[in-house]
DNA sequence: TTTATTTATGTAAATAGTTACATAAACACT
DNA sequence: AGTGTTTATGTAACTATTTACATAAATAAA
């Protein structure tokens, strides 16, 4: 019989509660959890011992029993870009609705930070993750054998995932310009060795084909573009006269690029911007853009898992939703 | 003996290390934690069976014994204000950088939520907290015998906490704005019943006091400030010279109202807004504002609580930190 | 009345680690 | 040689829970 100095003598536990309802911890335990049979007497001795010593169970110690923690981890590339930080006050609602707790990892586009958070999800029995991630490392995830959705791509069959349709958002924002009459095109892209991206090009082109308009595409960083680039491609490009941007942030550069030289908005040059963060309505002037539905894909993603963690049977495996085009001020 | 069918019969515990070394799990554990003596070349025996094994203790099973469980929350009333964002992204930066994991708890200002989240912690023996709450319920978190530090309030003394000094930043913006001439000055701020609105109106008041000007104050959400309600403000003001706005956003929607009231800025009217947000230094004009040392205070807050965690003691018990005017271009 | 089933509860093993204590060998110092 | 300290390792108790199994009483069926 030896004594560590723990934190938090206060806090009760299971055998309090049994010693207080002079009962069996194994029978705390049926009442707790609504398993086998508990005399509807002993019962109410054992709610009043719980009310009494205010106890709750602790979920670490049930865990690791269970190998399952109701800890559901959400990796994302970073957490300042509008599109992120919405997906995840959505996704925590909804992960903190279902009686789940979040971890957040930030991979920030590091691998390296990435596998660290692989070997922590093993280390919590994390019941499911939540992937948004443009490093390609899917073998490392399948690895881990623990339920997966992924936002924003799909890397392969059996992972289950939801993205917007990206082709169909480049294919309305095309149509849309060819039909305000646009014919010299710019189409300031993100990083082409991303999927989504090229989804939107494909979308996007393939209009511009079908019109016998050419197309120029310019790759620029999401987290970072760079604004002297955005400046040049429109000084270099006085003829242009239609922009589709693959952010918003990108098209506000592009407008503050297309002012300062001197070209007006959308008399001379029309722009789309993609995702219809906050501030794009409220701006001047108010910014056309394609609209994601964060929240009906956040919804998705938390429900899936927890399907997946529950071993239910996912009907589409993969969902492909419909995106929107809001048409504001930016377009003739 | 019995067995429970679980997933991930793939792990291997310390057991497993201990059989393919050829030792007790003590000595396993030993060699893990670098704690008491173990021989060297017995050492790498179990070195290499981890290696051999793929074997990442379970944190689960050592947070129960220790009581902790190297997790730490952090509370936030929102998560897609870019402030908010921005130090939650620093904040899961030096948490994992330190081997803590980040579990977010978005109260959205509802204290209902927030209190679910009171019961989460002692549940999963959370290490300690990072606090930014509107809602007042300090007793409840000090019950909870954790380690917190707060951020941007400080609703007591025996709680750390660090804050911008926002009585500094409401006399810088309100120094600036006397310095250029402004004379009829309208200060958009946050909710009043928010203590760091009222530092920032005692600040900015005190300034121009001092200099015979009247100052008159507009309460707003920061979450969704009315354009609306901005719009009239401007609209029924139509002498007034400068605005300091207690957000960059609350700035923005004044930009436009002003532009669309046929007023020039900076010419007829200066405006200062708050928090040096992404997107301020990229629009036009470019926003000038009180920019608040968000890395600083990530950084702090998590290297604070980690120091309460460890029973360090904690020199600065209270930290207020410079905040800075950056000018740009909407003031003379 | 005897047997089978349902209800009710307790005992103890199990989850995966950490660590106090026991034990013993190696080493140093009288 | 005898004693004390350092080094090395193992045994088993401990963390807070769940649950398989044992046991027994109550109830139902034969």
């Amino acid at each position: 019989m030896y004594n560590v100095t723990h934190r938090g003598d206060t806090m009760s536990t299971i055998k309090d509660v049994a010693k207080l309802a002079h009962v069996s911890v194994a029978t705390v335990s049926r009442v707790i959890n609504q398993k086998g049979y508990v005399n509807i007497e002993t019962r109410q001795l054992v709610l009043d011992a719980i009310e009494k010593l205010n106890y709750v169970p602790n979920e670490l110690a049930r865990s690791l029993f269970q190998k399952k923690s109701r800890i559901i981890a959400v990796m994302l590339p970073h957490l300042t870009a509008y599109y992120f930080a919405e997906l995840l006050e959505y996704i925590e609602t909804y992960t903190i609705d279902q009686n789940y707790r979040l971890m957040v990892c930030n991979s920030q586009d590091d691998p390296e930070k990435e596998s660290k958070y692989l070997r922590i999800f093993d280390q919590y029995n994390i019941d499911g993750i939540i992937l948004i991630s443009n490093t390609h490392r899917i073998d490392d995830y399948k690895k881990l054998g623990i339920p997966i959705v992924e936002i924003d791509h799909k890397l392969g069959e059996d992972i289950p995932s939801i993205q917007s349709n990206n082709y169909q958002g480049g294919k309305l924002a095309a149509n849309k310009l060819v039909s305000i009459g646009c014919r010299k095109i710019i189409h300031l892209r993100g990083p082409s060795d991303l999927v989504i991206v090229r989804e939107r090009s494909n979308g996007f082109n393939s209009v511009l084909k079908e019109n016998n308009i050419i197309n120029f595409s310019y790759d620029l960083d999401f987290r970072a573009p760079s604004p002297t680039d955005i400046a040049n491609v429109v000084k270099s490009n006085p003829d242009c006269d239609g922009i589709f941007c693959d952010s918003d942030y990108i098209a506000i550069l592009a407008i503050q690029a297309l002012k300062s030289s001197g070209r007006r908005i959308p008399e001379d040059v029309s722009v789309i911007g993609f995702d219809d963060i906050e501030i794009a309505s409220v701006l001047t002037p108010k910014l056309t853009t394609i609209s994601q539905p964060r929240k009906l894909i956040s919804e998705y993603a938390v429900n899936a898992l927890i399907k997946l963690i529950n071993k239910e049977k996912l009907d589409p495996f993969h969902r492909n939703v419909d995106v929107k085009l809001i048409e504001r001020d930016t377009t003739k």
